[in-house]
DNA sequence: GCTAGCACTCATTGGCGACGAGTGCCAATT
DNA sequence: AATTGGCACTCGTCGCCAATGAGTGCTAGC
């Protein structure tokens, strides 16, 4: 357990380092954090802070910089304390509320915001879909052998997808395909759809048409698709910052940030725990992403449930981006229940 | 104009630059490419060259870089000979004749395909919009003030909106919507579609619903967006490139690379005069790609009219490039009339 | 337990010279 | 007149060295 005034030395060292990019020394801390103590007291105390791994030094003769361990401590004290809202959070707010935009559209919008007020990498995605519900299944006729169907999910959401038959199909079977599905289908999550219903549904209907069969086999494609786009934003300007001068560090981050599959990963592992999470460094599982920090925002707002995140250096502004992620929290909260909400969900 | 001679030391220049990435001498000149001559006279060229604006030395003492007059040279003369298809190409046309997907999974995989073979950036899209035609629009009824729009364009793309009415709307009334909005949409393009014939509906029915009115203004929303996404890969394999080790340069191309208009406006710019068209560093418009050079198809197959894309630095190796975007038309023009192809038009 | 002092470490910086690749020019050659 | 060999010159790069200075660890004294 640490003393109070070692807790006091790394959230110095960790501010310090946050704002600079240079380590840390003795004399810095003794003048500008802690005043009364001199710096031969505060080295004896980083001395030993470097033992228990909060600190370490790139050489002998540098001063300290704050391991991950020293970050996790710094952003729990963030996270515990009341944050002060950000000064233009009114005016985000009432922008994020103005607009009148679908889902897609809004989530475009929020990366852009995230992006353009934080100079780090936004994400912004629907939460795990394993969750959201279908609303209803159509089909549209194209023509003899061809149907659209078009999923509508909670939220105002649609997904489609064409569907050849094997033999030509009269609307009315169309039609009659479609009461079955929706029969079974409405409600349920997409992973249940998909895992379970979909198998009922086959069985039960395969003596009848190998069209219908054909058209659920094809629906499950549909379904097993990672049905939600990523929105990211802002990937440039980690090239604008020092800790990225390495050319090497860079190409991992960039080439995880382009890997789909990647991020459903990152999202994955980071919501399972709260509404706000921090992932540090080399906390992170994923290895390319050790040089970098992500905050994680779920956002629950009647029928979208959205996850909002922001990927910067270990060493970004804990503290901003966790006011910055709140804010826009609070901009989509507030339209929860209001008519803008209700208009896609039943 | 060019002597013989003088053309051959600039096309050997670029090609030995792009091999290498380092300013080619006239010695390395007079070895491996001019065997004939001594490196005295190759001088003498080169230093007419770098007058007439085809060569410049990034410093006295060191060799020759050409400019982007002679890249221009270089391409046209590759543009212009019988190029030897890629060993791997039959592997590629045939990978691309069994998937059977739709247009936005094929542009997915082909934007993969290109980034994979070429380790440039890549991208894919469907041509300007302008031209593609609808080819019908549903609606289909959520609650008693809200409908999704449906449009299903050439190519068996598909796009949708909700729709909400001012007041209630009954499933009669929106089939008649449906049936006239469709009289007069099917077979128009996009923009036909929304300069005029919005207007003339607009007009026609102003005296008899505004349900009507608020329904094709919110379709007008829906029309005037960008319609098609932009798949994009690759972009971290330009941080593995030497070209690009000055972070500025990276980060302009970066920046841009994000920036879904001007996307679209580099491909505008470039697709214009032809089938194939390379456009080389400061060539392009756009002052963030002065370092990027840009090789663009447009694939025409059927219903589709695609752009497929590769962005390299200007030293980027012109040959396989436009090797690899031929082999890709290939393919998908085999495409053309088969059952794949028919499959969603009509 | 705290602090002042001191010796020590080590990354950074700037100066200096050697090196070498490449040029420009000129005189000699074909 | 075109070509070529020779030669002086330029200039970026590399390695070396000494000076600098920030920061530490340790110890003795308060």
């Amino acid at each position: 357990m640490l003393s109070e005034r070692q807790l006091e030395v790394v959230l110095a060292v960790v501010y310090d380092y946050i704002q600079t990019g240079e380590p840390v020394g003795s004399r810095t801390l003794s003048k500008k954090y802690l005043t009364g103590r001199s710096a031969a007291t505060i080295r004896n105390e980083m001395s030993d802070l470097e033992e228990l791994g909060y600190l370490v030094q790139p050489h002998t003769s540098a001063g300290r910089i704050p391991t991950s361990r020293a970050y996790r401590l710094y952003v729990d004290t963030i996270l515990q304390r009341r944050r002060a809202p950000h000064p233009e959070a009114e005016r985000w707010i009432s922008d994020l509320r103005e607009q009148r935009r679908d889902v897609e559209g809004a989530l475009a919008y929020i990366s852009q915001l995230l992006t353009r007020v934080t100079q780090y990498v936004s994400v912004a995605t629907l939460a795990p879909f394993q969750e959201i519900r279908l609303l209803r299944v159509d089909f549209l006729r194209m023509d003899s052998t061809h149907a659209l169907a078009i999923v509508v999910v909670e939220g105002g959401l649609v997904h489609h997808k064409m569907i050849a038959f094997p033999c030509e199909i009269r609307q009315e079977e169309l039609e009659t395909l479609s009461r079955r599905i929706n029969a079974v289908m409405v409600r349920r999550t997409w992973n249940e759809a998909r895992n379970d219903l979909l198998q009922y549904v086959m069985s039960e209907l395969r003596e009848k048409e190998g069209n219908c069969r054909a058209a659920i086999s094809e629906m499950d494609g549909l379904l097993s698709a990672q049905p939600f786009r990523f929105y990211r934003g802002g990937a440039h300007h980690l090239l604008a910052m020092p800790d990225f001068k390495d050319l090497g560090r860079l190409h991992a981050v960039f080439s995880l940030l382009e890997e789909e599959s990647a991020l459903v990963e990152l999202v994955d592992n980071c919501t399972l725990n709260g509404t706000l999470t921090v992932t540090i460094g080399e906390e992170n599982p994923e290895e390319r992403m050790h040089d970098c920090s992500v905050v994680l925002a779920t956002a629950n707002a009647g029928g979208r449930k959205a996850i909002l995140g922001l990927i910067g250096p270990v060493r970004m502004n804990y503290e901003s981006s966790i006011a910055v992620l709140e804010t826009v929290l609070e901009g989509l909260r507030e339209d929860d229940g209001s008519e803008e909400e209700q208009r896609h969900v039943h």
